[in-house]
DNA sequence: CTTACGGATTGCTCTGCATCAAGGCCGCCG
DNA sequence: CGGCGGCCTTGATGCAGAGCAATCCGTAAG
């Protein structure tokens, strides 16, 4: 599943509960509510496994693939998508440096994970994980506050993909994107392409075009170029989010 | 959260992963990858907790109210929903005998629970859980992979909302319940209204009205009085649904 | 510099589902 | 038993976004 744990180097967002779907679990567990003794549990876990590169488009595991182990975004961007049997594509999470996956999945993966752009990511044997959690209980703990976040964005994303217009969901991602990617100038790095972005927000490709350049006509927006975005009016953004 | 989970004495499904949204977690732990070590702990949460009534279109919880509480449905039928500003509301779960919510919540709820029937709930105090966790804490295992199968829902039912038609939507939806509604006489008691079916499925009340009675004229299903279906197709119904 | 290629943008058309608007059915209450 | 109100169904119409197609643009290769 589209676990994912954001490590300690990543700075924690204040609004970790606001920022929308996400997708991934963040291993500082804001969720004080199962006992705050996560500690360095997450520390532990971030050292173990090797690390890899992998290419443009390169999968990591696939739908179907045994779900023995779980892996960790060190650096780029990872696509999580399930398929119809006639192509269509639901992305159901974009995983960033410090996010982790595979972590909620039963025997077999039920999605896909590849690389949006070159990427390094940890392997981690879940036989690790689980001798951990012998030794250290209060890592359940910590992973289950980490999962109620996942779980909490994925209801957020069911509100968007069911009820929300095109515009609606592309001013919700981009605030949900402003929390987690912006560069030093403040501005977000979507090195994704339209194609994911449609296929994250259950659009096409067009629309979703379509409507980044009305919020850049209407100077909400600015584009800029290498796939970056300027939030010139964070508020109206807001607005046409329609909350979340 | 729409953390529901499965009680000892509704019986285990053949098919939990392939059913569908459920939107719940089930205490038999499905996923033996947190270790298999569940045991009775499911038993010990069921027994804990006063029960109470809840009349129809009662809240359980509203959006916004502290979770200071786990929830378990005994009896009736339970949904879960999140709402836009102007109104728009997305059902992200309904919940069945045995289903248990709230354990995936942060501080505050994010979003409604009310009784689509009359329904008998347990309240268990959010606390009681937390200590019991302490005692055994094999149970956090549990819950971890309880979440986990809620996890998995959660994604399938994005497919759903983003990337499925109405029809499929629809079929999705019947052979879902199949698994977890049927009577003794293998119907599926659907009690929610036509209008609980759209805000779940990302429809209007008009649309899954007529997806029905075409699903009717097709002699794939029937509908009963009561609000029961026959599945007669199941065969097309699957076909339609397009996998899941 | 020229060509080629993959993604992004834009225009035009089409359509699935929403929206608006009647009825129909049924259970409830006086 | 009759009227009322809620939900369901069905029909007519509209529209947001899909589908199709033609550039455009930026990058890489020659």
């Amino acid at each position: 599943m589209g676990v994912l744990i954001r490590g300690a180097n990543v700075k924690p967002s204040p609004h970790a509960f606001l920022g929308g779907p996400r997708s991934g679990l963040r291993m500082e567990a804001p969720l004080g509510i199962f006992g705050d003794r996560s500690g360095d549990d997450t520390a532990v876990l971030n050292a173990m496994g090797e690390a890899r590169l992998f290419d443009r488009d390169q999968p990591l595991f696939a739908e179907g693939d045994a779900a023995n182990a779980v892996y960790r975004v060190m650096d780029g961007l990872v696509r999580l998508y399930k398929l119809l049997p006639d192509g269509r594509r639901q992305i159901v999470g974009f995983l960033r440096a410090g996010d982790m996956m595979g972590l909620a999945a039963g025997e077999r993966f039920v999605y896909t994970a590849e690389a949006v752009i070159p990427s390094t990511v940890r392997r981690i044997p879940r036989a690790r994980v689980t001798a951990l959690m012998d030794e250290r209980p209060a890592l359940a703990r910590t992973l289950l506050a980490a999962m109620t976040a996942e779980l909490l964005a994925a209801q957020e994303q069911m509100l968007l993909l069911g009820r929300k217009t095109a515009r609606e969901k592309l001013a919700t991602f981009l605030l949900a994107n402003d929390e987690r990617a912006q560069d030093a100038a403040g501005r977000i790095d979507l090195p994704m392409s339209r194609t994911d972005i449609a296929d994250y927000l259950g659009l096409t490709t067009e629309t979703v075009s379509r409507e980044f350049t009305k919020l850049k006509t209407a100077h909400v927006i600015r584009l800029m170029e290498g796939g970056k975005v300027e939030l010139v009016d964070r508020d109206t953004l807001s607005d046409l989010a329609e909350c979340a």
